[in-house]
RNA sequence: GCCGUCCUAGCUCAAUGGCAGAGCAAUAGUUUUGUAAACUAUAGGUUCUCGGUUCAAGUCCGAGGGACGGCUCCA
């Protein structure tokens, strides 16, 4: 028997469940079909809206289809003869992909979604056709458009399992009319389907939102608002504990702290342009003449906080002897995210930015990108991050300032990510409305990425501003600016990190690192003692005195995923030797002061 | 915002249209415990909200809110 890339057979299990809706539901129009990661999914669009039952419907047809060992039959033809055949086939969707191909010789989709593979795609793929002709498959009834290639017949196909149906826009674009997308697993063997499902089953149990809730970490509130966090006290310890390391590293390492409130005049927003191209991100306005008249400004609830490091930058004159000077806040902003859009941590309304922003002079830029570049990949590697990906992120389509500002701005973090040969994708016309910038994905313990870092260079706010230094002629120069946020929103930094870790924080973060229960009440005045003791040497400690089991005192802290569990009775006080329970479920007889040093170091390691 | 699913005690979940319940957590008492669940009791509810149908609504219908899975978006 042939093997097929999973690719292929992904793609073809793809027309395999399309051919089978056709079965069920012959009015169905199709949409688009790929690959996508474990799987593939196909857009319908059905006069009925499916539900779980139809799953099952339809993947007990896909199996009937199967046992009949049908071909999938591969033919050329001219894009008109092609326009005329979905014609009468009646499939409106398929025959605007046709239009597509014949005008730019692929479809949009195949542009858009440049991470599927060349032969992931419906009527896809990353080259383009040859002029006039297209390919067509032909699975018993069903005929798609599509490069292919194919298994040759069902019986080469591999396990599958329809799992999701959502609505997904016709062309990605709201727009357009909302489809029906079926999403299916597919792999070659059941032992790699499994392998996947496990692999999910992990997933779930180290979701932020789950071990939020098991650790006690925070709680987002229906009566507070949606999108806003309420951190209990080992969250907020957690996130303290993050504030302060990075607020040390910052200052450390040439920054300078500033602090600057959450609300500012609405005409701050509309100078930097913020109101013009973000409002529908933005909180309404305050209109503060319905609190009394006299007051005329409207205000506003801060999106970012630049136009406030601008200011204070603004409140003296500069030389090019202050340059580079650079800005770092905690700063908390405030963003109208759709409601759809939320999630847990890592999609919010209200969230800490690890905020900086470096004035310098031309001659300074390339330094200082590389300089950042290499201070976000040393930070998050302190969190355990040590893979990543990095994009470059070009001029959208709605921007502001002159195209030679974007050119070098761009050529500027083109120029260090080259200098310091680190491997780097563009992401065309990712950029933001004032400037290009670089994005740093980490990628966490099982492998999935999170945008954290951006680096952004600005020419155009700080020519809004007029912003300005005098260079060593006495001549007033322009000042470049760059933004830049290497944990991002400290809130979603902590989500990734809860999954990275599933809760099991290194212990520098652990929000407790040491728990001490008595076996009786004869031994709290010596737990006390101790605990004492290594709070004074900067320890977390938690003791209980509650009327528990040992036992049961024991499972609770091994459930919080506590480092260090203590139990101390008539033992460990005559010897001044300590039991020490770790997180692997080994217990350690240690002495008081080694245990000390051993912890204090294990901190230090971070370092 | 759009498509779909869901919403009952702090958490996880029960309850043919017919008295709103259990386990865990909480609180109190008893027990003073040696490394993942002692015992007993108590308390805990506008069944997300509003409206409708019905003799009777957690359950059926309508509107709204929120969560979840996607889509779109993410400075």
């Amino acid at each position: 028997m042939k093997n097929f890339s999973s690719e292929i057979i992904r793609h073809s299990t793809s027309h395999l469940m399309a051919a089978a809706i056709l079965e069920l539901f012959p009015q169905v129009k199709f949409g688009i079909g790929p690959v996508i990661e474990n799987g593939f999914y196909y857009d319908f669009d059905l006069e009925r809206t499916l539900t779980p039952q139809d799953l099952i419907k339809i993947e007990n047809k896909m199996k009937q289809l199967i046992k009949k060992n049908l071909k999938f039959e591969k033919k050329e033809i001219e894009i008109d003869e092609a326009t005329e055949l979905f014609k009468k086939l009646n499939q409106p969707y398929k025959i605007e992909l046709l239009q597509d191909i014949e005008k730019y010789g692929t479809t949009q989709e195949s542009l858009k979604h440049k991470n599927i593979p060349a032969e992931g795609g419906s009527a896809s793929g990353g080259k383009a056709l040859k002029q006039n002709k297209v390919t067509i498959y032909q699975l018993g009834n069903f005929i798609d458009l599509c490069r292919g290639p194919h298994v040759e017949n069902t019986g080469q196909l591999g396990v599958f399992k329809l799992n999701k149906i959502a609505g997904a826009y016709w062309r990605g674009d709201e727009k357009n009319k909302m489809l029906q997308r079926v999403y299916g697993l597919a792999f070659a063997s059941q032992k790699e389907l499994d392998g996947f499902l496990k692999i999910q089953e992990e997933a779930e149990k180290r979701d932020h939102r789950k071990l939020g809730q098991e650790l006690d970490l925070f709680q987002i509130n229906d009566n507070i608002g949606p999108g806003l966090i309420l951190w209990h006290p080992r969250g907020a310890i957690l996130k303290k504990i993050i504030e302060n390391y990075i607020l040390d590293e910052y200052t450390n390492n040439g920054y300078q702290l500033v602090s600057t409130p959450h609300l500012a005049k609405l005409n701050l927003w509309k100078t930097s342009g913020h109101n013009d191209f973000y409002r529908e991100n933005m909180f309404p306005v305050m209109h503060m003449s319905e609190m009394n008249k006299e007051e005329k400004d409207d205000y506003q609830v801060k999106p970012m906080n630049c136009p406030f490091h601008i200011a204070i930058y603004n409140h003296s004159l500069k030389s090019y002897r202050d340059l580079p000077l650079r800005y770092t806040e905690l700063g908390t902003v405030y963003r109208y995210e759709k409601s759809g859009v939320l999630h847990g941590l890592t999609r919010v309304r209200g969230f800490t930015q690890d905020d900086a922003h470096i004035f310098c002079t031309p001659e300074q830029l390339d330094k200082e990108i590389e300089t950042t570049v290499k201070f976000a990949v040393k930070i998050l590697k302190t969190f355990g991050f040590k893979g990543y990906d990095i994009y470059l992120s070009t001029q959208p389509e709605k921007s502001v300032g002159s195209q030679e500002n974007w050119n070098q701005a761009t050529k500027a973090l083109e120029n260090s990510l080259k200098k310091l040969k680190i491997k780097y994708e563009v992401d065309a016309a990712g950029g933001v409305f004032y400037g290009p910038k670089i994005d740093i994905k980490i990628k966490d313990s099982i492998g999935r990425a999170w945008q954290c870092s951006t680096i952004q260079v600005d020419f155009n706010l700080p020519e809004k501003f007029a912003m300005t230094y005098t260079d060593s002629e006495g001549k007033k120069q322009q000042p470049i600016m760059i933004h830049r946020a290497l944990l991002g929103s400290l809130e979603r930094f902590m989500g990734v990190l809860i999954e990275h870790y599933a809760g099991v924080f290194p212990i520098w973060l652990s929000p407790v690192q040491v728990y001490l229960t008595p076996v009786g009440k004869a031994h709290q005045s010596a737990v006390k003692k101790l605990a004492k003791e290594l709070s004074e040497k900067g320890l977390r400690v938690e003791t209980n005195f509650l009327n528990e089991t040992i036992s049961y005192k024991v499972r609770k802290a091994e459930k919080m995923k506590i480092p260090y569990i203590l139990v101390i009775g008539d033992k460990e006080v005559k010897s001044h030797n300590l039991n020490i329970r770790t997180r692997d479920n080994k217990i350690v007889k240690m002495s008081k002061k080694k245990f000390i040093e051993k912890i204090l170091k294990e901190i230090e390691i971070k370092k």
